[in-house]
DNA sequence: GAGGGCGTTGCCGAAAACGCGCCGCCCGCC
DNA sequence: GGCGGGCGGCGCGTTTTCGGCAACGCCCTC
């Protein structure tokens, strides 16, 4: 799309901030883009960028203008994903931001699942928290955000939400394994292996902790499940981690889980949503679509 | 917009039908919006135009096609328009599709008000019935639409629905001017000049005339009521026409008016609307809103 | 069968875009 | 406190693109 060159370049410049980062990211001469940048800002009768001396920021003219631009190229992507659904293939490119619960099963179960009906269709998949989630959607830098929260629905369009209970993980000949229910008092007898505080997960059960006068002492933190995962595995610990993310018992890692009782810990929710208005292209909105099946499938009742 | 020419010539070539046409329009060559729609249709991976003898017409994936193009040149219309009220001077353009009746007085009195604060904004005022407008709206030849409709609410966006009661109008000097409402089976008394059936006043006052066994023979026929008033300032004929678009006593043209038992004509509603999902730019929105509060507040409770 | 309107194409000059090299500026590091 | 590096801006020569002109083939109409 020659014509969108321009766009790319604005674009670009505003999320390095730099004209000439922007200039080597896309195989040019700052010269150009300069160039380019100010017959720009001569159309539109204002500067859209303030120059600093380590480089350019968005003036108040420009953070509108970079939202039209962003639009501009996602309705192009979108004209193309519905001519390429016109001539039978379907093709295009999904872009989804989610949280690192989604990426052990659910996700690449789906995507898998998708590409296999249509190969011709590119993802691309951002492992984010919630905040960041929505600044992506924001910023026309994914199409869709699969996340789990557990304070509450968050800032964009929801396309379906579904409750998430609470599993507790241990190695595969842990005592408690096999069980058909845990009281979250019975996981206490054990050590704990929990996330960082920038977990919705860990703050579930730290209220439901605190609620019960219990204090929480894990005897390993981690930013990572799967970290968390693999030293479950190897040690008596006990995690804990949303329904979408737990493994189950038969898998290669050695680890299962066994759902915790619900009136122990309140269950948090998955969120599917889409920037709020936005149009998504065909490709991206199918894809929804089936996620949004499997959603409800599993933990539509519930 | 430098960047937008391309778009701007396939909008005038869809809409004419022709390449020489369209080039003609635009003060170029014919050779140049020929190669200019290649290059695009090359981009794009599949021609949008399918050639004719005697011109070009839209394919399916210029139907696509011609729809991303106007939504691309709307939207950066709108860009502009915020832009402009970011630095203080509202600037932009408004264009609106509407009913006769609206001609006379309400549409240039809102008009000369909304200018009146705004001077660097223009007006385009184009006349049609409520279908052709729906059309203008769908084609973004027009920002709003404020239309009479007899039949029910037409298929856009609605803003704003108001309640039109019918009114007669008859020369100043008339037996029946100056009484506070009329019997419609009064105006049978005398000569009838009416709009001819495409408008939906029309099909009102049949309607209501057949629902008394009255049978309906206009003196004179005519397709404006600019002709109509003129006709009734100079004769004992009666008109009807919607309160909106109805005369009242004191003005120039020596017509006068008076409202019709509601019980004898039923209302139709006169309704202010935009393309469905379509953001507008900031001049035609805070006219939208001008129009809304003016129409709400002279016919909002009845 | 001739004429006119249509889309299309080759050719050439004009105009726009680009790369290169350089300037002046400011911050931070040595 | 000097100095190097990164930044935006700019002038010049080259390259690429674009537009106008004219001509072609096609189809419909008179």
């Amino acid at each position: 799309m020659k014509h969108l060159t321009t766009f790319r370049l604005i674009d670009e410049v505003a999320r390095l901030g730099s004209i000439r980062r922007a200039a080597e990211a896309m195989a040019i001469t700052a010269s150009a883009v300069q160039r380019r940048l100010i017959a720009f800002e001569e159309e539109l009768g204002e500067p859209i960028f303030e120059r600093l001396p380590h480089g350019v920021r968005l003036n108040a003219a420009g953070e509108l203008a970079i939202h039209h631009v962003r639009q501009q190229l996602a309705e192009t992507d979108r004209l193309r994903s519905r001519l390429a659904d016109l001539t039978g293939v379907r093709r295009g490119h999904v872009s989804v931001a989610c949280s690192q619960a989604l990426t052990p099963y659910f996700l690449p179960e789906e995507i898998g699942r998708y590409a296999a009906a249509f190969p011709a269709v590119s993802f691309e998949v951002m492992v984010q928290e919630h905040g960041a989630a929505a600044q992506a959607l924001e910023g026309y830098l994914v199409d869709l955000a699969l996340v789990f929260d557990a304070a509450g629905p968050p800032p964009f369009e929801i396309l379906i939400a579904v409750p998430q209970p609470i599993r507790a993980m241990m190695a595969e000949g842990h005592p408690l394994a096999g069980r058909g229910e845990l009281r979250l008092r019975e996981c206490l007898e054990y050590p704990l292996a929990l996330p960082t505080r920038a977990f919705g997960g860990r703050m579930l059960i730290e209220r439901s902790l605190a609620a019960r006068g219990f204090q929480v002492s894990p005897e390993l933190e981690s930013n990572s499940f799967e970290y968390l995962k693999a030293h479950v595995a190897r040690s008596r610990t006990i995690a804990f981690q949303i329904d979408v993310g737990a493994p189950r018992a038969g898998g290669r890692e050695g680890v299962t889980s066994v759902p915790v009782a619900t009136r122990d810990v309140h269950a948090g929710s998955l969120y599917l949503g889409q920037l709020k208005g936005r149009t998504l292209s065909v490709a991206a909105a199918r894809f929804a679509d089936q996620v949004t099946r499997s959603l409800e499938a599993r933990f539509g009742m519930g």
